[in-house]
DNA sequence: GAATAGAGTGGTTAATCACTCACTAAGCGG
DNA sequence: CCGCTTAGTGAGTGATTAACCACTCTATTC
């Protein structure tokens, strides 16, 4: 019997907190279709079996991934409101933008954002888990900000190019095209 | 022997055309990695194996349908160009969006983009065939309408959050958010 | 009317998938 | 230290996957 480690057991609570960050990192390279549940048990520490005890399906467990990664995103712009040095529109805009940026820098979160918009289209429950990130989002950034509704539209027209240039990394590229797609975007 | 209709033979290239054109829709609705070979070839009313005569594996399959789709982008944009009333930049710009509007309207067009563009990140040859579909595009937008930089890159952001709109049927949503979001965009 | 080239398929394979179940070990209250 | 609840796993299940190969059928050519 090779006992090399004693177990040291978590709350239930606990490891789902923890699968669900590094389900986060997994389905953000892979998406709905091409994770596996097995990967997803292995980055997290665990049985692939147990996933199935913490979570009742590989669905429900992408859509808690999507829900999380709406949550940060609307955590994020909280914060730059927050931060907002007036209450100008098109200021508050402009910082919720900065912490946003800020908040992408990792990818993760674009990248499952931009998986289950792709998978929206498909599957019933992502769409509706999908809308729902989106109505909470938008409806926060219209009322926080002040601004008119073109600007709230620009602001996410904006955003969404964002998710472009970050999942095809244009802003490492050195090409006219890249430069006029990725200019004024804060860093990524 | 039941033999209940002849086989009609066509040439490879004929069978080619019209696989990657069921492929487009197939692609769109679950991706790379959730469509399957076997249910391309049902589609096109041909066997799993002969897609394998047409294209070397699964993953040349996808590349030639995401080619393709840019193809087709291209194609209409410069149909709006061509049918512009005017070389005023602005106006050029806004006829492309409408040639792209009307294009789009069967929107497997779009779900293919964004599914490449979900793949892009973790796969370097999809990412290799969206950079340069999109430096061929932006390209051709800038070149064709003359607009400048800023302009240019606002016609692509509007693009993107397009992707958004259609992919999670936005505009059939009766909230304010998704009014916001859809505001002015042709009818999709 | 054979010979030949190309279109197209049935059947298979090894790997991998989501998901299940019977089970063991760990902690905690009494 | 006993009994119960909960954390966690090993070893599978049947279904499905991408890819391959040996083969047949069709049409054309000489």
């Amino acid at each position: 019997m090779t006992r090399t480690r004693p177990r040291t057991l978590s709350t239930s609570e606990e490891r789902r907190d923890t699968v669900l960050r590094t389900a986060v990192e997994t389905f953000a390279s892979r998406g709905y279709y091409g994770t596996t549940t097995t990967e997803v048990a292995t980055r997290a520490g665990i049985s692939q079996a147990y996933v199935y005890r913490l979570f009742p399906n590989k669905e429900a467990l992408f859509l808690a991934v999507v829900e999380h990664a709406f949550d940060l995103v609307r955590d994020s712009l909280a914060r730059g409101a927050a931060a907002a040095a007036s209450t100008d529109p098109e200021l508050v805009l402009r910082a919720m933008a900065d912490s946003y940026a800020e908040l992408i820098s990792d990818q993760n979160l674009i990248l499952v954002q931009l998986h289950a918009q792709a998978a929206a289209a498909a599957e019933p429950t992502v769409r509706e888990a999908v809308r729902a990130g989106y109505a909470r989002v938008v409806e926060y950034v219209r009322s926080v900000s002040g601004a008119s509704e073109p600007q709230v539209q620009n602001f996410f027209a904006v955003g969404m190019l964002c998710h472009l240039i970050v999942a095809i990394d244009a802003s490492s590229v050195d090409a006219p095209w890249a430069r006029v797609l990725s200019a004024g975007i804060k860093h990524v």
